[in-house]
DNA sequence: ATAGGGCTAGCC
DNA sequence: GGCTAGCCCTAT
């Protein structure tokens, strides 16, 4: 799981009041730390949950009411937690007041923070992608939206499997969980069963230094050692909750091209998938690559008909002058500049140290392949390197420790 | 998104 | 001319 993902799955975890927290503490054991000095809604969330913490009654002991308010005003004076108390909230914990009438107020100012606290990222991308507002965001988005858009889906779709357990369920609630689930994998929900985790499969090995020893039996690199033991099974999961997500993640896809079913054709731009095939099918004329890249979702293959689309005919004879002029125009697109074929190519640029160093790091920390992860991990070091170039330097560098 | 083959600028 | 690092292209 990337930091980016455990932030979004934390952020909703820790801002959702019915959650409680010891539910609440036993799924942070099991994501990869995150800072929460990133997201002032995080921290919010946490403060509010250490306070909601202290003055809760737990079942077994009795608790009076000073002790109670003597637990809440810790919580309140943490520095840690202060500065993300409102002002008014921290003022009737120190007054004079009798503990339990202080508890009281304490306990309403609470219930009003909580329900003030905005939704977090997961449940704002959640209503985007499968909310009442789908469509109309939908609609409403360019293209680069549109690709965050279905990035986000991808997101969701994963945050809920790594996170749908009977634990979580009894947490949110599992009519609500049911309910998105549904949304997600429909049509064909067969495929995936909601609590059946998946099964553990043998991932292949995907550490440097067991390429090398396929190369090079003898092969030692000290460079590049992965704690293979202790980094397997974090990836092999990693993996299987991505296999297992595919499914829910296409049905998701093609729920969208669904929903989009009702405005094909009435207005513009409703083909939103095919518009990334385009670029590619420019270049690529054979049949079997056209197909290759219909996008999933799409539900009109690109070898039928499009019934919106314009034809242009061409008998194949150049009697022009038995035709009208209009007639002989070619189409406004074959006149338009097409990208010099000599596009310019980006400037060689060397490898820093420090670049070569980080990724390094990156793979033992990541693992081989995770390239997307280990470019946003350091996203400083490499800010003028894309994930093909990170893939591309590492398999030079390990000719070098194969070598 | 990633893997792997291919191309080429730049160095010797 | 050969080699290689860095980059591009294509398939999956």
């Amino acid at each position: 799981m990337t930091p980016a993902d455990a932030f979004l799955i934390l952020d909703f975890l820790a801002g959702n009041r019915l959650i409680p927290h010891s539910v609440f503490t036993t799924l942070l054991a099991s994501l990869p730390s995150v800072s929460p000095h990133t997201s002032p809604r995080l921290r919010a969330g946490l403060a509010l949950r250490a306070l909601d913490s202290a003055l809760s009654i737990s079942e077994s002991s009795e608790m009076d009411a000073p002790t109670l308010l003597r637990k809440a005003r810790a919580v309140l004076a943490d520095p840690d937690l202060a500065p993300f108390f409102p002002q008014h909230l921290a003022a009737p914990a120190s007054a004079d007041d009798a503990p339990a009438a202080a508890v009281a107020h304490l306990n309403r100012l609470l219930d009003v923070e909580w329900a003030s606290l905005p939704p977090s990222s997961l449940e704002i991308a959640a209503e985007r992608i499968v909310g009442s507002q789908a469509l109309h965001s939908w609609a409403n988005a360019d293209h680069a939206q549109r690709s965050k858009l279905r990035l986000l889906a991808e997101k969701y779709s994963t945050s809920l499997y790594q996170f749908y357990s009977p634990l979580a369920v009894s947490a949110v609630g599992e009519s609500t969980a049911l309910e998105i689930l549904d949304t997600l994998q429909r049509p064909d929900a067969s495929t995936n069963h909601p609590g059946t985790l998946p099964q553990v499969d043998n991932a292949p090995e995907t550490n440097s230094a067991s390429h090398c020893a396929q190369q090079n039996d003898g092969a030692k690199s000290g460079l590049v050692k992965q704690n293979a033991e202790a980094d397997r099974p974090q990836q092999d999961s990693t993996r299987h909750q991505q296999d297992s997500v595919q499914g829910a993640s296409n049905s998701q896809l093609k729920e969208s091209s669904v929903t989009m079913e009702s405005i094909r054709g009435t207005g513009p731009d409703i083909t939103g998938f095919m518009e990334e095939a385009t670029p590619r099918v420019a270049r690529q004329f054979a049949p079997d690559n056209i197909k290759n890249h219909q996008v999933t979702g799409s539900k009109r293959s690109l070898m039928e008909r499009n019934p919106t689309a314009s034809t242009y005919e061409w008998d194949g004879s150049d009697s022009e002058g038995k035709r009208p002029a209009a007639k002989r125009r070619l189409p406004i697109f074959e006149r338009t500049a097409k990208p010099s074929p000599t596009a310019a190519h980006k400037t060689r640029k060397k490898w820093s140290e420090k670049q070569e160093k980080t990724l390094l790091e990156g793979v033992e920390k990541y693992g081989k392949g995770n390239w997307k992860d280990i470019k946003m991990a350091y996203p400083d070091v490499f800010e003028d390197r894309s994930t093909v170039d990170l893939k591309d330097k590492f398999r030079n560098l390990e000719r070098h420790l194969c070598a």
